[in-house]
DNA sequence: GCTAGAAACTAAACATGTTAAGTAATAAGG
DNA sequence: CCTTATTACTTAACATGTTTAGTTTCTAGC
């Protein structure tokens, strides 16, 4: 007898649902980025930026999903790149103040119709309805506590 | 006016709820492998393996949703460690067939009981009707073709 | 004001993700 | 048969994930 008679199978597993549905959403967004030299991260980050203004680095790991850790190696080349600019707050030296530039921002407005034509195809696949339900579903379970 | 007022903001957004959701179920997870040593990978990989028996190298990839080249490393140290063992097989030389070993089999029975309290809890805090309602919703979106 | 603690970030080390290229074995066509 | 394509896997290079430790700056309590 095997330990997963026991264990919940891979096949009704929550983690790897989770990631194999998001492995289907995002393949389409990896060809996009793909063909301009950015990744999933880097699009991210820049999304973020457009949508917040200037923010410091640990709202940009929250808002994006990563670790400082990753934010601080990834906006060292976004910055090398010119895609975003950096400068020390003053009034709390130890917040980095981070900003989209028009060339981060060009990025966006380049790929703003393809990213559209991805989320509309989902949607038309999968009805609005339903996946109004799996946002609000996948909402309440970022609530729990574990 | 920014760039987002054209993109659906990441609030709702589809891949970031997936991702934040994940974060959501794995830490308490994350937090029982590391007392073990061991990777979220390497437990799905054990999973698998446990619930598959011998398999190849490109199924273990497929069904713990990783990339071969990825599976290639982990079942190297694997291997090292004493979890896995891989041998050839003889009618197709260029598979390499895995099994779970007696030590890859205890790290999953000794983590046995967390790994069901966890689920219990995120079962008891959502709902079983409304995780079996996630998990339905997921497996739909995995169907959706890109 | 001083000091202990916390917060924001950085650095480093190791594991994995991701793509591209390469090898060996098999399958398919002619 | 023999060539070509495909399959299964490996290697390498670079990016990110993840943890631990360290630095600087701020905040709270005394």
């Amino acid at each position: 007898m095997t330990t997963q008679s026991h264990i919940k199978s891979t096949a009704r597993s929550l983690p790897i649902a989770l990631l194999r549905a998001r492995e289907t959403v995002m393949a389409p967004i990896r060809d996009m980025l793909q063909g301009i030299q950015i990744t999933e991260q880097k699009w991210r980050i820049l999304r973020v930026l457009d949508e917040l203004g200037e923010v410091e680095q640990s709202t940009i790991a929250h808002e994006a999903c990563l670790l400082l850790p990753s934010v601080t190696r990834i906006l060292r080349t976004m910055e090398a790149d010119g895609q975003i600019t950096r400068r020390q707050d003053s009034d709390d030296k130890r917040r980095t103040m981070v900003t989209i530039t028009d060339a981060g921002r060009s990025i966006l407005k380049e790929n703003l119709a393809t990213s559209l034509a991805i989320s509309s195809d989902i949607e038309a696949q999968m009805g609005r309805e339903k996946l109004d339900q799996l946002l609000d579903l996948l909402e309440e379970l970022q609530a729990v506590k574990v």
